[in-house]
DNA sequence: CAACTTTAGTACATCGTTTTACTGCTCTGT
DNA sequence: ACAGAGCAGTAAAACGATGTACTAAAGTTG
């Protein structure tokens, strides 16, 4: 505590609280000096919770998740972490499960534990927090929310171009699910992308994916069995197609699982695009050509923002920060079969 | 703040408080009422910071892992997450990355900001940190520290008896590398097994991992990569062997990898059986046979405790919790070939 | 040398809540 | 009618750090 330090050295607790800020107007060298070394000797750490009483910041961050899932959950908090532990921020979490409520519930009370600021990931939220809020992955764009997201139109321009140099014209497509929110955005940029292309997106074609999941990248073996089915559906849906972009790469590969169980030769019969490059997708069987979303350079602009935000001057928050994909071609993409 | 309420109703801070958190002796049920009800209306709560300098429990929790990797962390934070969320507890998290100076570091300065206890991963610590505290795979008994641990006795037995009773007599090994926690546990009781088992254990035929991997699982492709390139030299080693058991699924998949460009068939000429049963284990081709470890589970027991110890009595803490493994048999292990 | 400035600090209120010790007041019983 | 018990609440001191307003002494200036 504060107070032994001061008595140790025969001072008051105000000079020693001004020495160590560093808000020591009047006091000498020396004196300074005798100060910092007692603090040390005697191990001083101030409290938190006094400090953040007194109004000084937290030095602590709210970050609310749909849920810690494997995948995107993960990369996102291993590009906001070490960020955030750099600058001696901690963080404290909790997953909101895309449930409003939940995501107000978490708001608030991170509100009540002195946070300084937000990352909120996958959250679709409708008025600004209190404090300096970064979204990534998140809705439409808020009044003083900084938003990180993907270029959907690059990722949905390099992977439909890699397509159409190799010469496919049928493509399918698995859509998101409807409650996730990268769907929307990334449908549209691929319709830009097959306009600007002269690509004919066929709706017989098109499945939309269902499966419960919570973040942009679907977590968990349901991405898997769903992309399984839904490739099955394709192969009996009567419509010719020689590629597959799906939504993610759990659907992507539960497709080419399909596809291999009906004995079509990938690529040579059917190419597959994923999205999100998952760990895996360089290791399965033809390894997977995807776009990769680089989940920890988001978290990483996410929290290099946000301390900004929380530390600097906070007027004019930038509403948008994008991060590119990058299309990454492996053995699962070949020419179209003719 | 609690002024507000208290001078809204014409009352003292003193009652206010004494109602709201049931410690009102002397107080009708009609004044309560009118309190509980200005409390809701003026939609008060209370200041974190400020009850816990009173010393009031902060509700909150410190969590320290070696890092937000795919697999391990991510799945005991599953575990973890919700069960300290149901009962209004948040956690500040930072990782270790296995280094004990940040172990420390991140220890007190967890401290300092009032947790209640901790839970830590993968965490090598010599002695117990001031507030109750569960260690997930951690390594020897400390006094007053509860450690969940996997029952790798059973779990070592079950994947060697499913070998044995396939006709497997020649097994190959990958033992984990030595900076990991559960290496030397489960290699001991792998030798234990095969004892049991009368099986020989060949030393040309197992393999140390040396990749740089945080937590029991390894996390990166690092451990697709080492797995095929160690499934290599075991092609090349000379030796003969039916069997491969993994120290986990990635350096298995990356081993099959191996294999079956070297025309081996999984499991005509060689089964396979990995460690962990990550996601895509059961989608790999052909499906991975894998002692699961059941991380979630890991992760519920661990703050099911902890919450116990923080508000229970925490005389005699339980100084061992083990959680069982499971053998999950699928493709890539059959009958020894002969 | 009086008046002012600078130096080197200190006293104390403050943040929002909790909690102990207390104060009036109203009953009850004899 | 008056002690004592019980009721309904209040005043005030914490908790630990911060920061403003102040003071006492020394130094400077005209």
């Amino acid at each position: 505590m504060l107070k032994d330090v001061a008595e140790y050295l025969g001072l008051s607790t105000s000079a020693v609280s001004r020495v160590l800020n560093d808000k020591a107007d009047s006091i000498p060298q020396e004196t300074k000096d005798r100060i910092f070394a007692a603090a040390r000797e005697l191990n001083y750490r101030p409290n938190y919770a006094a400090r953040s009483l007194r109004g000084k910041p937290s030095r602590s961050i709210g970050v609310l998740m749909p849920e810690i899932s494997e995948g995107y959950a993960a990369g996102i908090m291993n590009g906001i972490e070490p960020r955030l532990l750099k600058d001696g921020y901690f963080y404290l979490m909790a997953s909101h499960r895309s449930r409003s409520e939940l995501l107000d519930e978490y708001l608030t009370q991170l509100e009540d534990r002195n946070v300084e600021g937000f990352i909120l990931v996958a959250a679709a939220i409708t008025k600004a927090p209190r404090f300096p809020t970064v979204v990534v992955s998140g809705h439409r764009p808020i009044e003083g929310v900084t938003n990180v997201v993907l270029d959907h139109d690059r990722a949905a321009l390099q992977a439909l171009t890699h397509l159409a140099e190799l010469g496919h014209e049928r493509i399918a497509f698995f859509r998101g699910s409807p409650g996730n929110v990268d769907t929307d955005d990334r449908w549209q940029a691929i319709r830009r992308a097959a306009t600007t292309l002269g690509l004919e997106i066929r709706p017989q074609l098109v499945l939309d994916l269902v499966s419960q999941s919570y973040g942009p990248v679907s977590s968990s073996e349901d991405g898997y069995q769903e992309g399984h089915a839904f490739g099955r559906k394709l192969l009996n849906g009567g419509s010719e197609f020689t590629a597959l972009f799906a939504f993610n790469d759990f659907s992507a590969i539960g497709a080419m699982r399909a596809f291999i169980e009906a004995d079509l030769r990938i690529p040579d019969d059917v190419s597959v695009v994923g999205f999100d490059d998952i760990q895996s997708a360089a290791f399965w069987n033809p390894s997977l050509t995807t776009v990769r979303q680089p989940l920890r350079r988001m978290g990483e602009v996410a929290a290099e923002t946000l301390l900004q935000r929380v530390s600097g001057d906070d007027t004019h928050p930038a509403e948008f920060l994008t991060v590119e994909p990058e299309l990454i071609v492996r053995d699962s993409t070949g020419p179209a079969a003719t």
